[in-house]
RNA sequence: GGACUGGUAGCUCAGUUGGUUAGAGCGUCUCUCUUACACAGAGAAGGUCGCAGGUUCGAGUCCUGUCCGGUCCA
């Protein structure tokens, strides 16, 4: 018995990780047309998707979750198109993340990373790496990612660590790539510059300080200054003012001095100057304000450096040297108060910049770095998706993406870290040659001295990031793969990192391999929690995908993250949706179990043609109306909509009709019954082969149960004319079939008898009469009683008549005695209950609604509708006007 | 300041070429353990689709303005 192997209920714990090693075992990861092998066929285009790789560091979160489903899902769907599919994983190094966290570990026992040194600390790292690096690629496989790690990689793996110097070099060798002292943003606890996407801005409570400038040479004269951070009093060069400002006209080419310190200033005339901020006058720190470096080189201005490394006062702060950034800010305030320098604090929103890691607050500086000249870089990425080379989807995110590469500023690649790639540049301390090499050199290559030592930096995490789609596959080496794979198709990822990675890839991809990385850019938003609050630690809302697919299973997850989203926009995550999808697994595998259980009781062979019966027809019609429409989202990325839609096909028309209906014609025998098990084998599949991107585990595991009994018995798979596969992951899609013309008067006819079966429940549940109870009635209806007839034996099933005291009629004369009715759809039933009260008010009430219809149908076809309108729809509208005025009689007739 | 985005049933959200009775899940209420499923079935209540204009025979859907959230950039 079949039937026996499968559990009452959907079990995934038993499931999910049987299936996983029974995919990756027989290879269906791996994409069908290897390069490599004899059978090699180039012409035929892959689809190809490398993975936004999680950082080595990282624990699964919803945002992995997210992007995992969605690129599975395009995975598993082209896969089963039958185009050679390869979805590269891998991870990145993270380089400040990992040497955070590692530092952090040793401090625990107590060791520093200065003490250690770079090897020994880069050794514990990697140890880090070999004992820790796999759990986030693990996690990532219970989501179900069908991804060839064969061909998986690490961001400091060697091919991957060469891509990056050849990279670095050929941009060094064209001129794009300088090193200067330039305004960067510093970490003071990590010692490092970051980039500007990586500092966060936030509002927060301070004050803005009034204090005095005084004029060096008139005594007793100021000017009143304001500033949010004193302490960089310490470094001012100037004060500007506006040209125009009649306040303060008399000062500009004059001196001041700096408060405490003493140094003369000059006061100088700058139209930047906001006149209505503060007081207007505004004091100027080259060396720590991006604004005021602008001001300053305009200006000639000298550029004091105050701050040494970890963000303390260093000795050009004076007296000051030695301390920390706010304790320093104190103490000067204080001794300004003390000369009377003081005016006033006021409270005032600041707008803090913070580092994206950690938190702590970045201090601009001056800082000798690397950068890469990002113009023409920019340019290429730029032209690209103006010209329609590579597509951005949502379309919108195109005017944000345009914005950014249109006020790009070069990019500074270079951290302060141990981690990392190292710089490939050699100084010689004889000659001062600059060496930049794709080997590591020996010598200068100028004067050949032994004499050179390696830039101490590395390059920003992104730097290597952005080659990751030719990386991956084998560039700078021309391989198989590299020639076969890339460009890749889709890169789909968070609207988060558009301009952190999916700009640099672009950018990247031109430079190094003059063609676009992909032709389209998928963009899906962030997971919020169920109010739509970003999930935090500190709120305390954090959803964890692990705990979740514990409690549900991974395909209730995956089919919660992909159903509930559509691109671009934000998805509120709630455990009540991932229940109900957990509640639809188990519809599936209960459905399925039905279909199992009644092959080998039905028929294994016709003995004539088929004779469908309505509702077989329904269900076809239905499907192909289905797999057309999500033939169109799929190809649309309205993967949302295309679930959704499967969805309630498999609930709503599948499981609560069709298997109702099919118990009758299966207990009919005979062809019946044989046509029916045909039917529902046929429906069963292609609804399990268009599950599948969205939920592979439980699709996968009722599949292998449904061809194991359907070849037991004899019977095909959806397309009948070929055999039953391996497996579903690399089932064939089903096809939808060109629409023949029956498919509308079907539909139409069944709606009419669910029409007629929904008027009766709801009349029963009035009556309050018993679920199981059945009832004789009368149903008339003057064009439909053909169909109601033929239906009979359905709709008394269905709508718990009695089937012999059922009678179908075109007219009845005059209402039963002690019977009551209702009226839908033109249609009146009658069962043998005594009428109430409260039947005749609910009769008045639905001649209410109809009269209204009438009469706002009656308005409508008299309007200029009928003649504008296009004819069907006008004929629609006639239609139902004719039903309601069908009803409209029937309830006359029953009011008396 | 600029750009984007959302405002649809008590809650969370669908609704992509504008078609005339606006859908789902959850929650609420009633009934039922009917041999696929109580992780279920049947039924019910619940919305002037933020507001004001406009285009149109017809607007949740397109346009303009406006109010209230959110995000990004400066």
């Amino acid at each position: 018995m079949i039937e026996e192997t499968l559990a009452k209920a959907y079990d995934f714990k038993s499931t999910e990780q049987r299936l996983y090693i029974f995919w990756e075992e027989n290879g269906y990861f791996k994409a069908q047309n290897d390069p490599r092998s004899p059978e090699f066929d180039p012409s035929r285009k892959p689809f190809v998707i490398s993975i936004p790789p999680p950082n080595v560091t990282g624990e699964l979160h919803t945002g992995h979750a997210m992007f995992v489903s969605m690129e599975d899902l395009m995975i598993r769907y082209h896969r089963m198109k039958g185009i050679p599919t390869l979805w590269v994983p891998g991870t990145d190094h993270a380089g400040i993340a990992t040497q955070m966290l590692v530092e952090k570990m040793l401090a625990k026992q107590g060791i520093k990373r200065d003490d250690l040194g770079r090897e020994a600390f880069l050794e514990h790292v990697w140890e880090w790496k070999t004992t820790y690096g796999g759990r986030i690629t693990h996690q990532i496989r219970r989501l179900g990612a069908s991804c060839d790690w064969e061909k998986e990689r690490f961001t400091m793996d060697d091919g991957l660590s060469k891509a990056v110097r050849e990279a670095f070099v050929r941009l060094f060798e064209k001129g794009l790539i300088y090193r200067g002292p330039r305004m960067i943003n510093w970490s003071p606890s990590l010692r490092t510059a970051v980039s500007d996407l990586e500092v966060e801005y936030s509002e927060e409570p301070g004050f803005l300080y009034y204090f005095k400038y005084m004029l060096a040479d008139l005594p007793g004269e100021y000017i009143p200054v304001a500033t949010t951070r004193p302490e960089t009093i310490l470094g001012d060069t100037a004060v500007a003012v506006h040209p125009e400002d009649e306040r303060y006209q008399k000062f500009i080419g004059k001196d001041v001095l700096v408060p405490v310190l003493g140094r003369r200033i000059p006061v100088i005339a700058d139209e930047y100057v906001d006149r209505a901020f503060g007081t207007g006058a505004l004091k100027i720190t080259p060396a720590h304000d991006p604004n005021d470096y602008t001001i300053g080189q305009t200006h000639n201005l000298e550029m004091i450096n105050i701050l040494n490394k970890d963000a303390s006062i260093n000795e050009n702060g004076a007296q000051y040297a030695g301390l920390d950034r706010f304790e320093c800010r104190k103490k000067l305030w204080e001794d300004m108060r003390a000369v009377d320098l003081v005016i006033k604090e006021q409270p005032y929103t600041l707008n803090v910049p913070r580092s994206q890691r950690g938190g702590e607050i970045v201090e601009p500086m001056i800082s000798t770095q690397w950068f890469v000249k990002i113009q023409p870089l920019a340019d290429r990425a730029l032209a690209s998706v103006k010209e329609g080379r590579t597509k951005i989807v949502p379309e919108r995110f195109t005017k944000v993406y345009f914005n950014w590469l249109e006020n790009i500023r070069d990019w500074c690649i270079s951290r302060q870290l141990w981690w990392g790639h190292r710089i490939p540049v050699w100084y010689c301390d004889d000659c001062n040659a600059v060496n930049v090499s794709r080997e590591d050199p020996t010598e200068c290559a100028k004067c050949h001295s032994h004499n050179i030592r390696q830039d101490e930096d590395v390059l920003d995490t992104w730097f290597s990031s952005g080659l990751w789609p030719f990386s991956t596959l084998g560039w700078p080496e021309q391989t198989p793969e590299l020639k076969y794979f890339y460009p890749t198709s889709v890169m789909e990822t968070g609207a988060d990192i558009l301009f952190f990675w999916v700009a640099r890839m672009m950018m990247f991809g031109l430079e190094f391999t003059d063609v676009e990385p992909f032709h389209t850019i998928y963009l899906h938003g962030l997971i919020l929690d169920e109010k739509g609050q970003k999930m935090s630690k500190t709120k305390g809302n954090v959803v964890d995908p692990l705990v979740v697919m514990d409690d549900f299973g991974t395909d209730a997850l995956r089919f919660t993250l992909l159903v509930g989203s559509t691109p671009g926009n934000d998805t509120n995550l709630s455990l009540k949706k991932v229940e109900a999808n957990r509640n639809f697994a188990n519809k599936i595998w209960n459905a399925c179990r039905f279909v199992i259980s009644n092959l080998e009781k039905a028929p294994q062979s016709a003995q004539a043609k088929p004779e469908w019966t309505l509702a077989d027809s329904w269900i076809w019609a239905r499907l192909k109306t289905l797999l057309n429409d999500s033939e169109r989202l799929f190809e649309n990325y309205q993967y949302g909509e295309a679930g959704r839609q499967i969805y309630e096909f498999f609930w709503g028309d599948f499981a609560d009709w069709y298997l109702e209906i099919a118990k009758t014609q299966l207990a009919a025998g005979g062809d019946r019954a044989y046509y029916t098990a045909n039917t529902l084998v046929r429906v069963m599949d292609a609804s399990l082969r268009l599950l599948h991107p969205f939920t592979p585990f439980v699709t996968e595991e009722l599949w292998q149960a449904l061809k194991k009994a359907a070849i037991k018995t004899g019977f095909k798979p959806f397309d009948q004319k070929s055999d039953w596969e391996s497996a579903l992951i690399v089932a064939k899609w089903p096809q939808g079939e060109k629409v023949e013309g029956w498919e509308e008067d079907k539909m139409a006819q069944f709606a009419a008898i669910q029409d007629v079966v929904r008027a009766n429940r709801n009349l029963r549940a009035e009556k309050k009469i018993q679920p199981n109870v059945k009832t004789p009635g009368k149903i008339v209806n003057q064009e439909s009683s053909a169909i109601f007839s033929q239906e009979k034996e359905i709709i008394a099933a269905l709508g718990m008549f009695e089937i012999n005291n059922l009678e179908i009629l075109k007219d009845l004369a005059e209402a039963p005695e002690g019977w009551t009715s209702t009226v839908s759809a033109g249609s009146a039933i009658y069962i043998p209950v005594p009428e109430s009260a409260e039947d005749k008010d609910r009769l008045s009430a639905e001649l209410a609604v109809v009269t209204s219809h009438i009469k706002r149908l009656e308005g409508l076809l008299g309007s200029d509708f009928a003649n504008k309108a296009p004819a069907a729809v006008v004929e629609k509208e006639r239609a139902k006007l004719a039903e309601y005025k069908e009803s409209f009689e029937k309830l006359k007739a029953q009011l008396g």
